[in-house]
DNA sequence: CGGGCGCTTGACGGCAATCAATCGTAGTGG
DNA sequence: CCACTACGATTGATTGCCGTCAAGCGCCCG
């Protein structure tokens, strides 16, 4: 982990005028499940993931992080997850304690809220995605919402399958069949195992909807 | 729904010193999916399910609230899933207006933050519950999650075995199997259909575990 | 006593997990 | 530059769990 000096910084925002900007290497660790939480972190470049190990191997996913985001707050003391760099990341970090004494405690409290709120819709979204039923309806939910996270027709997939996988609550095979069904179909065209383009998305919509 | 008088009040939390005791009978909508949220409700007595209903039938299951929860509360203005009573409720309700007229805005504050962090742990917890992947490790988790919640060891079941399976994401056919499995190895025994007891409790975490 | 409703049990089929092999791409060393 | 390796993704064959359909049971209430 190096610092890295030429940082866009947006005044605006308690951590991008005190943050730190720290660089991560693929697979790298950010903090590690049961770690004391005093940093919190604002990604600038990348994509982070946070997990949690469970005793039978298993590993639920808690969430992607994409530029712009705010992670590593915790309800409780301590991070209940992991978090690991998906790509090389550049993230800003900044302790409690500093944000305290550089923004107050108003600013601070609405920091926390909108990350609060951010990740509890997000739980709420994946957790519809989980009842789902089917694996196509699985995968095609979470293509789609990739997709229109970002504008463009082309998307690039931070995560490999076994990522993917985790977070759908299936098998990286069953991932993979699902992925060659919608392709077959037309609705998808995956350019390389990383990077698709939506081919028909009215029929992804109809595939994800439920 | 009517109003009933004699409700014990708490003067320390603000929806106890201004809220308006309201009675629901069982299966009586409290509030519909889409309609405005500007009350908060604090539950005193019953049990609440929050749901949304899809299109094709499935209908996940948010969350049960129990006495002491505040529910209600959206971070949008509208409720995005619908409220009811799965037994006769008493509920006290209080207007965001009112209370900030009240408690002032730090109170309001402070009640929505602490609602809110609940949510997402529960969210959370919700959501390693649906990645287990085996039916018999959802229930058994989901009865000791009840079971932990009271702290007795016979435990009523505040909801039919449909609310069951809607929470955890499988069929009432295959969550009778697994409670019938449960009962015959001895693990918990169901005095009738909605009222258990632990018989062994180690074992239940380790079937919960993971 | 009879009807209705919710729960349980059984038989069967389908979908996804598992096991296993192959393919494709990227990275390495000759 | 090209083999060779390593690893991730894909594909295939088979198993097994759970969903579906259907019947039976128990309980409450009229």
């Amino acid at each position: 982990m190096t610092c890295s000096e030429t940082i866009l910084r947006d005044d605006h925002d308690l951590i991008s005028r005190i943050g730190v900007p720290m660089s991560f290497a693929k697979d790298e660790e950010i903090y590690g499940q049961g770690e004391r939480a005093d940093l919190v972190y604002r990604m600038i470049s990348g994509t982070v993931r946070t997990s949690r190990f469970m005793a039978d191997g298993r590993r639920p996913i808690g969430d992607f992080y994409y530029p712009g985001d705010v992670f590593g707050l915790e309800t409780t003391g301590s991070h209940s997850m992991a978090a690991e760099a998906l790509s090389d990341c550049v993230i800003l970090a900044a302790s409690r304690q500093a944000m305290l004494a550089a923004g107050g405690e108003e600013e601070l409290k609405d920091l926390m809220w909108d990350a609060t709120v951010r990740d509890l819709e997000s739980a709420r979204e994946h957790l519809t995605l989980l009842v789902r039923k089917s694996a196509s309806e699985r995968v095609a939910s979470f293509l789609l919402g990739l997709a229109q996270r970002r504008g463009e027709t082309a998307v690039e997939l931070a995560m490999g399958r076994q990522d993917m996988a985790d977070y759908l609550g299936l098998t990286i095979e069953t991932v993979s069949r699902m992925i060659t069904q919608l392709q077959s179909s037309g609705v998808v065209e995956f350019e390389s195992c990383r990077r698709f383009r939506v081919r028909d998305r009215e029929a992804l919509e109809d595939l994800a909807a439920a």
